[in-house]
DNA sequence: TATTGTTATACTCTATAACTATA
DNA sequence: TATAGTTATAGAGTATAACAATA
C-alpha cells in the first residue's frame, strides 16, 4: 500500500504526502479506536462485561457516587443507555442504585465492593492484552499520546 | 468533573490517578473520534459528502486506481459498503468504475477530474473547521499526535 | 412547567449471507 | 471450486420520543 502518488492531476494545495489530509484524522481515529476496542473488549469478555459497562465502573471508581444524569454527562452516554448499562451492572452486583433523601426522582449510582474487585481483576487479567496493545510505543510515547489525545478531545478543560 | 478520588475502598494496584486505567484509552479514543467526526462531517456536508465517501476519495487520490476489493482493504471498509459508497460517488460524478481487460469480474475505481476538484474544495472550505479542531495544539504537537496515533494503529507497518 | 429516570420506538451502521458472473 | 462484485437480510448500536413520578 501507499506505493503510488499523484497519479491523478497536477500538484495542488491539497496534494499532500501520505495521510496528511485533515480529513484523514477522522479515519485514523476511527481505526485507532477499533483496534483499541477489540483488544480491550477481549480483556473484558471473560468477566462478562463490555466496554460501556466498564466506562461506568471507571467513572464511578474515579468520581465516587453520581446520579444517572451526571454519570451520563461524564461519560458522554445517553440517559437511556445509562439505564440499560446500570441495569446490567446492578444485576451483576457491581453497582447499586440508591435513592437520595432530598429528591425522590434522583437515584445515585455507587460502585459496590464486588464492583471494585471486578474493576481490579479486569486490570490484572487485562495486563497482557494491554501490553500487546501498546508494546510498540515506549512508555514516554504512550504518555505523550494520552496527553495529546486528552487535550485534543477536551479542548476547554484544564485538568483531566 | 474529576474532583473526587478514592471515594471507594482502599488503594489498590489499579487505584490510579485520573483516567490512567488502560481501559480508559478506548473511551478516550471514542470521544476523540466523535469530536473529530462531527467537525469534519460539518465540513463535508455542504458538498453532499459523508466521511466514508471522503475516505474513498482520499485513498484514490493517494494511491491512484484500485479495484473495489483492494479499496476496501485499504480503508478497512466492508465490500458491501464499498459498493454503496462507490455508487454514491459515481452518481455524483466523482469517481468512475472501469472494467479491466484481463478479468471481467474486476472493476477499477478511479477518481475523476471533478472528484479531484471536490477533494480540493473540501480542504479549502474545511480549513476554518480544521483550524478550530486543532487550534489548541501546536503544529509540532499535532504532528506528534498523528505520528503516535499512526504507529499505535498500524503496529506492523513501517511506512504510512 | 421542568426534570429524573424509565420504557418504547425508529433509525443508522455494520456484519453476514446469499446470488451473479466470471475465472 | 474460488473470487469480484452485487444485493438482501438481520443484528447491534444509537438516537428519539413518549411516559410516569416528582419537583
Amino acid at each position: 500500500m501507499a506505493e503510488k502518488r499523484s497519479a491523478v492531476g497536477p500538484a495542488k494545495a491539497t496534494d499532500r504526502p501520505g495521510d496528511a489530509s485533515p480529513f484523514a484524522v477522522g479515519l485514523l481515529l476511527r481505526r485507532a479506536h477499533d483496534r483499541a476496542a477489540s483488544h480491550l473488549a477481549g480483556a473484558l469478555r471473560p468477566l462478562g462485561l463490555e466496554l460501556r459497562h466498564f466506562a461506568v465502573l471507571i467513572e464511578l471508581h474515579h468520581s465516587g457516587t453520581l446520579n444517572q444524569r451526571d454519570l451520563g454527562t461524564a461519560i458522554a452516554m445517553d440517559k437511556a443507555m445509562v439505564v440499560r448499562v446500570v441495569d446490567d451492572l446492578e444485576r451483576a452486583g457491581l453497582v447499586e442504585r440508591k435513592p437520595i433523601a432530598t429528591d425522590r426522582r434522583v437515584r445515585n449510582v455507587e460502585i459496590t465492593a464486588r464492583g471494585v474487585e471486578v474493576f481490579d481483576a479486569a486490570h490484572v487479567n487485562g495486563a497482557p492484552i494491554f501490553d500487546d496493545l501498546v508494546e510498540h510505543l515506549g512508555p514516554d510515547e504512550y504518555r505523550t499520546l494520552i496527553d495529546l489525545l486528552t487535550r485534543f478531545t477536551y479542548p476547554d478543560e484544564k485538568d483531566r
